[in-house]
DNA sequence: GCTGCCGGGGG
DNA sequence: CCCCCGGCAGC
């Protein structure tokens, strides 16, 4: 078995350049495929060692060159024998259900967040999007960026947006607007209509800003579980002023309100100057907006909850929020056994761990076509999530700290040209593993620097 | 600099 | 065919 996922993979790895490799390569891989077993390893001549007529040059190249065989055959064994059930348990776990066992903890403090139907990002998204609405109302990553907000603990994404005010427009108010926006503390500034203001409030900013979120969601990552509103549901314009919701049939309507109320301008004077946009947005309610804007911030939504199979309850829903976010990436794992997005949760994940694009089809015929890209570099990005801690990811990309990971970011990877050159592979090959100087007992793959048969990635 | 390995070549 | 190696590219 394992020689015909070898054979393949090397075919397939070669694909692009399968020309060449049609001709002796593949013969060669037959051959290569036989001594892949770890048996017939030891099947190889006993002198082996004997046979190579090759001195050492100088060590350069390979390093040493072939090196006069020591007399390595008995005490070499013993290395070598153990070496092969490694190998096999090596890959076993990448492959298979490696993340099995591990799920379990991680599952928990999934379950945590009682919302296990969706992506992960998806939910951390959201929750965070939900905790900063409540926290201050006032915002949509998407559309218009809130003014200020300027040391954002999560998300940063937008940072940018927010920071930058848009040229047009008395910047004088943005100065004092900012601080007042940003925490509850001292808002000495907007003299909004307290009447407005109330715990209460809240849960209506809520729901549309997690629409948006969740829709730009869809848009990232195809959304399993239906949303239910879309239909009947009405347009309105919402103040994101700090703590006044207000919400209005008309944009003229809010604008005056925002213009009159919190930017303070007098009388109607000056038509809008463009600078309430920033703090309204259109939102469309459905009858029972609250309720789901309640949902989507308590755990037990309905609509989750026929994704997840909610094995604990867990009751406290206290700051499991730090948690979490750092785990997202593996998440993932736990989350896939009982969603239903299971297969595509799933690729992301070895695909992590694994290797990137065209390593990932276990078996499958998986041509490098256009289509099949995807995967590849679809795994990354979805790690993503503006959260801090990035992952292990090998793209460095420079700057730690570097905000916009933008939900534009998705577009970018599909486009290109792919074939790149092969990623090359990840885990250690029989030189590394064995060493030159035990170089017989390379894989013959490795001996002719093939692509090695025996630690396949 | 080391590794992995493609592509090419020699016997 | 079998085997080797130059040389490139990722790390
Ligand atoms: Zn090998």
């Amino acid at each position: 078995m394992q020689k015909a996922v070898a054979a393949e993979r090397l075919q397939a790895r070669t694909a692009p350049e399968a020309g060449s490799w049609n001709g002796g390569g593949l013969r060669m891989i037959r051959w290569l495929a036989l001594e892949t077993d770890p048996n017939t390893s030891n099947t190889r001549p006993p002198d082996f060692t004997g046979a190579r007529k090759v001195v050492a040059k100088h060590i350069g190249g390979d390093q040493f060159k072939r090196r006069a065989a020591k007399p390595s055959l008995p005490s070499v064994r013993p290395w070598f024998q153990p070496r092969l059930p490694s190998s096999v348990q090596g890959k076993e776990p990448v492959q298979g259900d490696a993340w099995a066992p591990a799920s379990r903890p991680t599952a928990c403090k999934r379950q945590v967040f009682g919302d296990c139907g969706k992506s992960s990002e998806e939910l951390d998204m959201d929750k965070v999007t939900a905790a900063m609405v409540l926290t201050s109302l006032s915002t949509s990553p998407l559309v218009r960026s809130p003014p200020v907000r300027p040391n954002e603990g999560l998300s940063g994404s937008w940072k940018e947006g927010g920071g930058v005010p848009s040229s047009s427009s008395s910047s004088g108010y943005w100065s004092w607007s900012a601080p007042s926006d940003q925490s509850n503390p001292s808002t000495p500034s907007p003299p909004l209509s307290a009447d407005s203001f109330k715990p209460f409030r809240s849960p209506a900013p809520p729901p549309d800003d997690g629409i948006d979120e969740a829709e730009a969601g869809n848009l990232l990552f195809d959304e399993p579980i239906p949303r239910k509103r879309k239909n009947s549901m009405k347009v309105m314009f919402k103040c994101l002023w700090k703590n006044c919701g207000k919400v209005l049939s008309t944009a003229a309507g809010i604008q005056r309100h925002i213009r009159t109320i919190h930017l303070g301008r007098v009388g109607d004077s000056d038509y809008s100057d463009g600078e309430e946009d920033f703090y309204y947005t259109e939102i469309k309610l459905n009858t029972d907006s609250v309720a789901d804007g309640l949902s989507s911030l308590a755990p037990v939504s309905p609509s989750q909850s026929l994704a997840s199979p909610p094995t604990f309850p867990i009751p406290e829903s206290s700051r499991t929020e730090t948690p979490c976010a750092k785990t997202d990436a593996k998440l993932m794992t736990p989350l896939s056994r009982s969603a239903p997005t299971t297969l595509y949760l799933v690729h992301t994940d070895h695909a992590y761990q694994a290797t990137p694009p065209v390593t990932i089809p276990g078996s499958a015929k998986f041509t490098p076509n256009g289509s099949s890209f995807s995967i590849s570099w679809q795994s990354p990005p979805v790690t993503f999530t503006g959260i801090p801690v990035s992952p292990t990811h090998p793209h460095p990309a420079g700057t730690g700290e570097q905000r916009q990971h933008a939900h534009t970011v998705l577009s970018s990877p599909p486009r290109g040209t792919v074939s790149l050159r092969k990623p090359r592979g990840e885990g250690k090959k029989c030189r590394k593993v064995y060493g030159m100087e035990n170089r017989d007992m390379w894989c013959t793959a490795c001996r002719w620097k093939k692509a090695c048969q025996r630690f396949i990635d």
